[in-house]
DNA sequence: TTATTATACATAATAATATTATGTATATTT
DNA sequence: AAATATACATAATATTATTATGTATAATAA
């Protein structure tokens, strides 16, 4: 079922797949991206973006190595080859999920119920 | 944002929807209609479905009424004028927060980032 | 005839994940 | 000099899902 991976949420889809997209990308340039995006609609939170980063990280989805800018620190993260295929996966998930959803909707009229 | 609502699940807004489109319903009979429209692929979960749709009538979404069908007690929903004013909001609501996910994952070629 | 499955509701314990608040620190803009 | 932007992180809390458990009747299978 989609159902388990999604009813929680799209965060972990969606930085899995900028970082395929994008290549290496650091946290707060990763916030920045989907606010540009989503226009503005979508604001990751520190509390669940951090986090989420970590776990991706300890499931061996991506790698991190810092590295200096301007005096500050980023944190960029890199997709490992296990962390590609789990953002297709993710990718197919997410699809498949908005469309059941919209079926349940507004089905088909050719559906039964 | 639409974020807020929906990172947290659609089951609010597909119970809304299906009393607006079907008139009164029960708990069960909502579970089977997911499951059929889905595909299989949603399961509403007890633990689930029975705390939402007590909110909903908390909120006073929708009303609710017991009748007996063959030997067994079914306690069927409906909508109140709120709840189909919070159904509408809830669908355009959905559909603006999936499209908004697809921009992210994949945004039209002629947008910045 | 008995056991299992389906129908029908509900809640408690637990897990996962989001928001909000807080903390540290530097660079840039007002 | 103060406020905002950049950059990371974690703790407290809230929300909502899964899983487990409980009660009860009807229908089907063994």
């Amino acid at each position: 079922m989609y159902t388990k991976d999604f009813l929680k949420g799209t965060l972990k889809t969606m930085l899995l797949n900028l970082l395929d997209e994008k290549g290496d990308m650091y946290g707060y340039e990763i916030t920045q991206t989907v606010k540009l995006r989503s226009q503005q609609e979508i604001n990751l939170t520190e509390g669940a973006l951090y986090p989420a980063l970590h776990k991706l990280e300890a499931n061996g989805f991506v790698e991190a190595y810092t590295q200096a800018h301007d005096g500050r620190l980023r944190k960029y993260y890199t997709l490992t080859s296990k962390g590609k295929t789990e953002a297709k996966k993710a990718l197919v998930a997410w699809k498949s999920f908005s469309d059941v959803i919209d079926q349940v909707l507004n089905p088909r009229k050719n559906a039964l119920q």
